[in-house]
DNA sequence: TTGACAGGCAACCATTTGGTTGCCTATTAT
DNA sequence: ATAATAGGCAACCAAATGGTTGCCTGTCAA
């Protein structure tokens, strides 16, 4: 889970992960295009997500494909999102009700 | 939206997070309560939660007193974890499809 | 009024992070 | 066979991160 949030915590690799929602199982070179990074820091970009469980790889003769595993993200949402959305808006009327208070 | 996944991304901060969900308006005292690390390092934390705008505090005569703000971690769960939930089964069936043909 | 208590500020530190460059290996196409 | 293509590996670098210590300020209670 930890690891989930690292890997989502940088921009170039949420960029990432909406590319291949946009279209799953490119290459590394597909990746890299348009990118302002080397292709190495896009390998590096995409070890983090490896290991995050959030992309999942094969090798395809001397191509390597990557596709998109939805899950971690759809467990965020979940597991740890959710549990905000409940009591939304009573945390939110307690903090207005405090900060108008705030001159007493 | 950038600062708010950063915020994220440390499990320490989630722990606040968590804290102040559990209760509200707690003084900076409260929330290093347990914590394994000195009150100024509480304090950087709740500092960068402040900046992600994921806690509002307000000053009560010697004391500070956090609040939870859970607008923007419901904000990443509508516009970014949603869009991934969308397409979810079938990026799965593709994955396992194309792993299975990983032996032609 | 004088401690004690809640918190703020700044300097410093080690480690992690995000990136680079240079070179190497494996596969494909000519 | 050989050149081009796709990617991997390792060393290196600067900046950001997560933490510390030491000291200072403001507020409350005895």
């Amino acid at each position: 889970m930890d690891e989930v949030f690292k890997a989502l915590a940088d921009a170039s690799r949420r960029l990432l992960l909406d590319r291949l929602h946009a279209r799953n199982g490119q290459t590394l070179l597909e990746l890299c295009n348009g990118l302002a990074m080397t292709r190495q820091a896009v390998t590096k970009h995409l070890a983090i997500l490896e290991d995050a469980n959030l992309v999942a790889t094969i090798r395809h003769g001397r191509e390597k494909l990557h596709y998109l595993n939805p899950v971690p993200i759809h467990q965020i949402g979940e597991r740890w999102i959710r549990k905000f959305e409940h009591g939304k808006l009573e945390a939110l009327s307690e903090l207005k009700r405090k900060l108008e208070k705030r001159d007493e």
